[in-house]
DNA sequence: AATTTGATGGAAAACATTTTCCAAAGTCAA
DNA sequence: TTGACTTTGGAAAATGTTTTCCATCAAATT
């Protein structure tokens, strides 16, 4: 309960003179304003401690400085860092950064969209659900559509083209850079730790795997392909299912890294030594992964840096109009002490 | 760049009345409207797209609808989960969060105040730095004077009494239960691993500790505070510097779970059992802390529950202006593997 | 002396709503 | 029929800014 705002217009009144003129200097606009009075309007801000009514400018300007900002689960490391980098570039800029938690509902997909639609965000970054499913696509549809000519970035989030920023995150790549590096050091027999069921980028690290070993003449069968969630549990829990085939096996790549370190974390549980007796690769490089027994081999995707730079693509496509380029972000593979070599 | 807002006037003109009406069905004002005419309106809103600007309602009502939040760090497991608390009964109810990652820095601080006052932020959460510092205080003073009067809830931000919601996370009383339990497992000589210089949240839990040993008739020496830092690296830092007088010790506190994690990770690194040649154990309750080996004896700190606590103290201090109680969350001792009974 | 120019400032409209106040018309009781 | 009440609806003011347009005055140019 603001007791009474303070407005432009106890400045004028104060300052002795337009309310016209306080917003001149407010904006330092191009309409000259005396030194003179220009001082007498300043020390009246001062005295009142006055600051402009973000929201009447809003209105004015038809410009809610909001960036809305959509993710999965803001707990998870990995977005984490990315909504860190985006605010790191945003809010410092008079942006307000809006997050919303979805936990991969479309429901709340949707119910987020249409909070941001009807506060006029200035642009969103959309890194939601991605289900690879009829029925999530057709929702998908309708939310791409109140999306649509708002200055918005889609991450990697279905496997249909919008005519919209679709990031794509390099998820096949990252899965092939892990299938040379394994072929190379003798891995034959691999197996695999999928992430949640219909999450789009599970279906392009396991294809990326799947296509990179064919190349190698090699096949990722369908049944050293384990259930997973891209959790610590869910690893766990693979490793139990994985017991059985254990002999067989030569390596293991989880979807991500938290189920390759939930994987690890079980299997020295079961007195399982890795790498010797197995090993195992994850995807993501969390800060954790160099601190698990042993520490994890993964690929690095700098996704602070990502948020980031989707942070200045935003920033720079609502200020300046010109043109700028499109984000990419350098993935690596971070060799460290959970993968064998062979023979 | 929206192409040209709809406005409740262009539904007005399809619904052939005026925008009065149509503002009365929107918001079903007491103001009795035709069911014909209510009908119209409703398809031309439909058929338009039509959603209310919630910027023009703001200016009206003197609402923003933002409700900001201040954290340290929004990688940190421990804001995370709280942000996501409050975010899950905030965002459900019409309101925006709007985060703010200061880094501990009194600028950042100060500059999320400023805009959160400039967009006329309905209510705050301010979990920022609380440092123990003079120059410190002297800031927090003027960000407090800013937020006085919101709808505003600090967290255990100085050790200063401000006649604002400021609540207490139980520091003193997790470090306390964590003396008794050592000591009643036989524990006299024990150390301890500090959170970040001047922090308040580490005075309080290396002073819980002490005034609790000291109920005991021990003392926590000053030579057995270790600098930390509340992370990981903090703590495998300082493991490396208890090594010294690793035979005197027999017990280890870290001030949070990350650093008795990399205390943990460090001690195992060196050969050194845990618990059998020193017993450790954390603060926070973390995911992760079931995970080390041996999974590690903390106290849990519920603090997502204390995120949508807050979430709905604030939404009902909004709401209604029926005033609600205190937040409470209730703290316990998880009993792990890293504590070992002694004699 | 007349005109132009530049500097400075204000009045009022506009932004998209909600709210207050008034009006018309129908219904009911007397 | 008159008056009162109920139901329904609109006009206009108000919210805090910015912007457009106009006015004044002094200095400079003709």
């Amino acid at each position: 309960m603001a007791n009474k705002e303070v407005t432009i217009k106890d400045v004028a009144k104060l300052a002795e003179c337009s309310p016209t003129t306080v917003s001149r200097v407010i904006n330092n606009s191009d309409h000259p304003v005396s030194k003179d009075t220009a001082e007498k309007v300043e020390a009246a801000i001062e005295k009142l401690n006055f600051s402009p009514n973000r929201i009447a400018q809003g209105l004015k300007s038809d410009k809610s400085n909001i960036i809305g900002v959509i993710v999965h689960d803001i707990c998870d490391s990995y977005f984490a860092q990315m909504v860190k980098g985006i605010e790191e570039f945003i809010s410092g800029h008079e942006y307000i950064v809006n997050i919303y938690n979805t936990s991969r509902s479309v429901e709340k997909e949707l119910y987020a969209v249409s909070m941001l639609k009807a506060n006029r965000a200035d642009a969103v970054v959309f890194a939601g659900g991605a289900l690879m499913d009829k029925e999530y696509e057709k929702k998908m549809y309708s939310i791409v559509e109140q999306l649509k000519g708002q200055g918005t970035v889609l991450l990697g989030v279905t496997p249909h083209p919008f005519d919209i920023n679709n990031i794509s995150l390099g998820n096949k790549k990252a899965a092939a850079i892990i299938a040379d590096y394994l072929v190379e050091n003798g891995h034959r027999k691999i197996a695999f730790i999928d992430g949640p069921e219909k999450l789009y980028t599970s279906y392009l690290r396991r294809e990326g795997l799947k296509e990179s070993l064919l190349k190698h003449d090699l096949d990722l069968e369908d049944e050293l392909i384990f259930p997973g969630d891209f959790s610590f549990e869910g690893g766990r829990k693979a490793a139990l299912k994985l017991l059985d085939k254990i002999d067989e096996i030569t390596a293991v790549v989880g979807a991500n890294d938290a189920t390759a370190l939930g994987l690890i974390w079980e299997l020295n549980n079961q007195g399982i030594k890795v790498p010797s007796d197995i090993s195992v690769v994850g995807i993501d490089d969390l800060p954790e992964a160099k601190y698990s027994y042993p520490p994890l081999t993964t690929i690095s995707l700098p996704i602070h840096q990502l948020g980031t730079n989707i942070g200045k693509y935003l920033l720079e496509s609502l200020t300046s109009d010109q043109i700028t380029d499109l984000i990419n972000i350098e993935m690596q593979l971070i060799k460290r002490k959970s993968v064998k070599k062979l023979g």
